[in-house]
DNA sequence: GCTTGACCTGGAGTGCACTCCAACTGGTAG
DNA sequence: CTACCAGTTGGAGTGCACTCCAGGTCAAGC
């Protein structure tokens, strides 16, 4: 398998490829007689498990510092375990903040659907112009201080 | 509130308020007699959903976008919505595809942990050395073309 | 033999999201 | 009065992760 052939597989550019050899993400293939690069298929499968560690928020030096274990072989089982169960950890959290964030998206789109159907919503203070130029409102509504623990109301300022 | 009680409660760098006013993510405040910003305690409810935004993945394209939305008032609420529920279609999606993530690195701590314990993995072939200068392994296993829907099970290889 | 197209290299350029810096000013404490 | 500190500006620099490009080589089809 060339690179286009490779791209056009794993999904990546041939640019991208390229430039993932050069860092040191991928191992660097074996060379035909012109030169050109000659992939065996298993490398899709490394290319798909580092697509996955990106696309969950895996930065590009832990990636490579995985790489760089993956080509020591059995000696650095240990170390890329605990790798993993570091991001594992991040993962979780992520999906936790990704769920609390639903909540709040929810609420702000329940919100903005009911003051497009004319509905007055209190009592946070409608206020999404500028305050630039407003003179400050005289608040009515006493600052909400909300309870510890309790999440704030979707509100129109934003 | 000036910039330095605001960077402190919001957790952002003075210099990165006044990039966000930069760009106009967020309103540009009033000045005081000696042309310091002076900002109003409600301002900390947009920083925090502008950060939540982001740290669900909006680019700052569309906070922008939204930002700018959000200056133009109460006739860009349909607007405004319906950009939220594209996050949220994302943000959904991000959801799904963490967990899924979650799977797979519980499934491969796992096989790193057996792997640790000196168990013997297979079928999966154990080739975490680099294949450069290695002849082409002859694979005894007939490749495991796996039934579609079936994720494909945590592999030594990487 | 010639053209085409895929590939090669090194290096420059891009977009995002800050982050840092120099040089200056204005208010306050000793 | 002076030192200090927080603030001001415009602009340069950083790190990530590509992406593009010029100028060249090579193998295969007509």
């Amino acid at each position: 398998m060339r690179i286009g052939d490779l791209a056009e597989k794993s999904g990546l550019s041939t640019d991208t490829l390229r430039y993932y050899e050069k860092i040191g993400l991928m191992p660097r293939p074996l060379r035909d007689g012109g030169g050109r690069r000659v992939y065996d298929a298993a490398i899709l499968r490394w290319i798909d498990f580092l697509d996955r560690l990106k696309s969950t928020g895996m930065g590009i030096k832990d990636r490579l510092h995985y790489a760089d274990l993956r080509t020591k072989g059995a000696a650095s089982l240990t170390e890329r375990r605990e790798l993993l169960e570091q991001h594992r950890q991040k993962v979780a959290g992520d999906i936790v903040r990704l769920t609390e964030m639903l909540d709040v998206l929810d609420d702000k789109i329940d919100l903005y659907r009911r003051m497009e159907a004319g509905e007055t919503v209190d009592p946070t203070f409608e206020s999404c112009a500028r305050t630039e130029h407003a003179a400050p409102p005289s608040k009515k509504v006493p600052k909400d201080e909300h309870r510890p623990g309790t999440r704030p109301r979707a509100d129109a300022e934003t």
